[in-house]
DNA sequence: GGAGTAGGTTGACGGCATCAACCTAGCAGC
DNA sequence: GCTGCTAGGTTGATGCCGTCAACCTACTCC
């Protein structure tokens, strides 16, 4: 068994909620594992394999969490934005793992590429049991989906890069702004 | 006049366009502009610097756009819905420039910082005029430009990340998204 | 006319990703 | 039981990068 593997993903995703990709080497990884330098090339391509795994790993914890939130028997409307919320709160507690999901890759991961498609499916999923109980309007729950994520995320990434809440007048969370478009759409919904 | 330092920033804009952050280095920057690796150095403090100058410019470029959009004469909502569109057209052509403007700083720029606070602001100005038309409901005109610049900018990200429009059916462009939003906020002020 | 400085130079230094070559234990097939 | 392969590890380059330090030079200001 590959243990080495799994504990290099594990270093390597300490190191970089630590310091940011930068901080992220290859030879400092391999140094935690308690291996030379060169051992990653065993298991990885190259660095960015190694990152790639690491957001894998994550997106499949969102998945993870999407499909518990349906299992759930809650009334759907309050499990969709408790799944927001949560989504949020991942992306300021791990601001670094967050922005690593949603990088540009320049190489193909196809272990990453299949994370993203069940973590997304998976959001559909809560979408559209809130759609069936009303909380939400009609509609194709794919594009509705697509909707609420682009909102929770752009809401999320502003809010890191400090572009959002710069006054503290008209001052608005990522969470509040979640919780508005929710609004929207539940008057969207009721009439 | 330091003729110099702009030219430096527009061969990083140029590098950076072609192969993001990582191939705009500072001897390239430099070699491109004709002077020796460490000139960069007698203009910005590092590497980041240079990086936050590039950002500023963007951003600059953004608060133009806007306040051209106010400027002009049309209706509100059809400048609001054209400035939102000319986001996410820039967040496509320039894909790197986006993502740098939006990264986490560890250095502090006042001039970015400042060019973002313009921007926003400006912003805030085509929104504030879409409400007195009618064309978005009332309420704080910096929570609704929040609410807005969130869904755009993540509907932008998502669409670079490659984490939207997956599956054919259920396609939505990010000016499909933006276009869903307004839609739903202009059923609500008419209400 | 002399000092100071803005802007430029060359030449280190240490760190990094990556490549190449080598080693070794375990297992597979015979 | 031997043989050969391979997974996983090692050390040692190589070349590029950011940054620091020291030096140089023309121009400006008093």
């Amino acid at each position: 068994m590959s243990n080495t593997r799994d504990a290099l993903v594990e270093s390597a995703a300490r190191l970089l909620d630590g310091g940011g990709v930068e901080a992220v080497t290859l030879r400092e990884v391999g140094r935690l594992v308690g291996v030379s330098h060169n051992a990653p090339y065993k298991h990885f391509a190259g660095k960015e394999a190694l990152l790639a795994a690491i957001a894998a790993r994550e997106l499949e914890g969102l998945r993870a969490a999407f499909t518990d939130s349906v299992r759930r028997e809650r009334p759907p409307g309050e499990a969709l934005r408790a799944v927001l919320h949560g989504y949020i709160e991942w992306a300021q507690r791990h601001p670094e793992r967050f922005r690593l999901v949603f990088k540009s890759w320049t190489i193909e991961s196809a272990e990453l590429g299949e994370a993203a498609e069940q973590a997304q499916g998976a959001f559909v999923d809560v979408v559209a049991s809130a759609q069936e109980s009303g909380d939400l309007p009609p509609g194709d729950p794919e594009r509705l989906s697509s909707l609420l994520r682009a909102l929770t995320h752009g809401a999320a990434d502003l809010a890191l890069a400090g572009h959002i809440s710069a006054h503290g007048k008209g001052r608005a969370d990522p969470g509040d702004l979640v919780d508005d478009l929710l609004g929207h759409l539940r008057g969207a919904a009721a009439r």
